[in-house]
DNA sequence: TTGAAAGCGTTACCAC
DNA sequence: GTGGTAACGCTTTCAA
């Protein structure tokens, strides 16, 4: 039992199959309403259902884009995204997610699968779209449009927040509560997004407050992840036991400092602030609530994918975007009483 | 300027298209080593990429399968979602995400969207495959497997773990602990897999050891996300004071017990034990550390997957699979000393 | 208002 | 080995 096409339609109806694709398209007036009736009829009778691959090949559209990301679990992405499917759902476009594993040959297979597969457009997660990237870009001439990270390929757009601001006002946070030793738990320095930036950010609000900045304050981890925070915050504690408050570049390194503080006899916040980096639903989950610098992920995956379609249904590229964050005060920062 | 195609490389590389197919695909033997040096240097040349629309269409095989989840953000979902997407990138196939909501009428709007997309089998997460899809799923014609839920529709396999034993076993472990009052925070009674087994599971271990079970002792919520459970949290123990231990059926009910608990002045697990459900990453996150049923949801998404392909691959259909489970023991559970 | 037919980019069968 | 061509299911002129 083969599907039914619309050439079956068209026979059982006896109309010719262009007037069914007619029918089918809503293509206003090309037929009379009797036999729409009769042929919408037909259809339902046989459980006709349209082949969206036939369709596309011949209007070139596929009502389908791509999003990567270098890793599928977690908050961060997950929120992501969920604002990314709600837009495309929207435009009646559905998403194909790629798990990259921030691997190089792993993001270029799949973009080349999203190219054959003729996506209209993709969405680029939390990596920096390097130059060894550009010439696929280029070749697949679609919008693409960089979340949360950025670009090094001309005319691609991002959407993220000012990483370095907004660690620079986590720590300001943390120094306007009375703290003089703050330490950092960060990512690795050598990622140019989430990783230097934000050291920046936390070094320059302290040398502005004139406040001890030694290297050692700054313990970094190859990633952002609950793993990675325990080593780290032991090293710092080890190096700097005067610290009263640290600034964590994520929330699962923020509450992989709360377990370890705990581990050291160290109470947060009595003993130890600290303050994490997303506002992942993770920071309203923790025990105490983690103050945060947020990023609206989802918000984030929404405006991502509102500029991917500008571009997809207008041509017009948009400009890339720095959105807000702010700072939500929850339980994890608290004065310093002296 | 077009996209290249076959023929602008069959022009090019003054052969024809016939050939170019064959070289293309692989095909064993249609043309000299030197055509196929020379074809596969003007494809480079020209920067030509296959279109999988045209090739699908003909071949009737999209290498795209679907997934639904009721809520796409979320530890659960995102676990599940990552095992599925590394099997199906094991088979070179991409995976299309859909976020009914918990929507019928999405439901129904995005099977109807894979079914015109011609994807060649859905994952169905969470949801309880009702005789409402019924009609949907036959004539979709394709494999369908339920993942972490159980299916209406004859010979539709799903995989899950059995919910009343482990809530039995999670409930049975408190007991083992020596408590005597315990309460459950539930989902929706009405919620025929994660609903109902896990409250019948809790009831079957209190009666068993013949301990009080009231249902005041059940917190209902309508969902299983860290907002529902503080006020369930509040009104069993405002009816059951005298309670030393808590079964949550899902991390996040567990992670808003610890909360709420220490609103309650009641310390985890010094003054109350607390034993959660899935073992997401949050499980470990948390402070203490989360005791818990875990379900692995990752190797649930693969294994689901798994059965998918199965049948996509060979037509034969697996049987339901019902995964092991086992008591993840960290700190959130201590003995009562009396 | 309707139908015939030419593609859309591939594959696969059949000749040569 | 290689090329011509029908077909995949549909849309869209162009005529009627």
């Amino acid at each position: 039992m083969r599907k039914k096409t619309i050439k079956d339609v068209a026979k059982e109806a006896n109309v010719s199959i262009a007037t069914v694709s007619r029918i089918l398209n809503q293509t206003s007036k090309g037929y009379s309403e009797k036999t729409k009736k009769h042929v919408l009829e037909t259809m339902e009778k046989m459980g006709y259902s349209p082949n969206a691959v036939a369709r596309s090949l011949i209007s070139r559209q596929t009502r389908t884009i791509g999003v990567l990301f270098p890793e599928i679990s977690g908050m961060v992405s997950s929120e992501m995204l969920h604002g990314i499917e709600a837009v495309a759902n929207t435009f009646g476009h559905s998403v194909i997610v790629c798990n990259t594993n921030s691997d190089q040959a792993k993001t270029l297979k799949y973009l080349r699968i999203l190219e054959e597969k003729q996506v209209e457009g993709v969405i680029f997660t939390s990596k920096v779209l390097t130059k060894e990237y550009e010439k696929m870009v280029r070749q697949m001439n679609v919008p693409f449009v960089v979340l949360a990270s950025e670009s090094e390929v001309e005319d691609v757009p991002h959407v993220k927040v000012d990483d370095e601001l907004a660690s620079y006002e986590a720590t300001k946070f943390l120094i306007e509560h009375g703290h003089k030793h703050i330490g950092m738990l960060s990512g690795n320095g050598d990622d140019p997004i989430a990783g230097k930036p934000r050291i920046d950010g936390f070094k320059r609000a302290l040398k502005e407050a004139k406040l001890p900045c030694r290297d050692t304050q700054i313990a970094q981890n190859n990633g952002f992840y609950f793993e990675n925070g325990h080593l780290a915050f032991s090293k710092l504690m080890a190096s700097h036991p005067e610290t009263t408050a640290v600034f964590a570049s994520s929330d699962e390194l923020a509450m992989s400092a709360v377990s370890a503080a705990l581990e050291y006899g160290k109470r947060v916040p009595d003993d130890l602030s600290i303050i994490g980096y997303d506002n992942t639903k993770l920071a309203k989950m923790a025990v105490p609530k983690l103050t945060v610098v947020s990023q609206e992920l989802e918000s984030l995956g929404r405006k991502a994918a509102e500029m991917l379609y500008r571009e997809i249904h207008t041509g017009e590229r948009s400009p890339s975007l720095t959105a807000q964050h702010n700072i939500v005060k929850r339980d994890s920062v608290k004065p310093l009483s002296s």
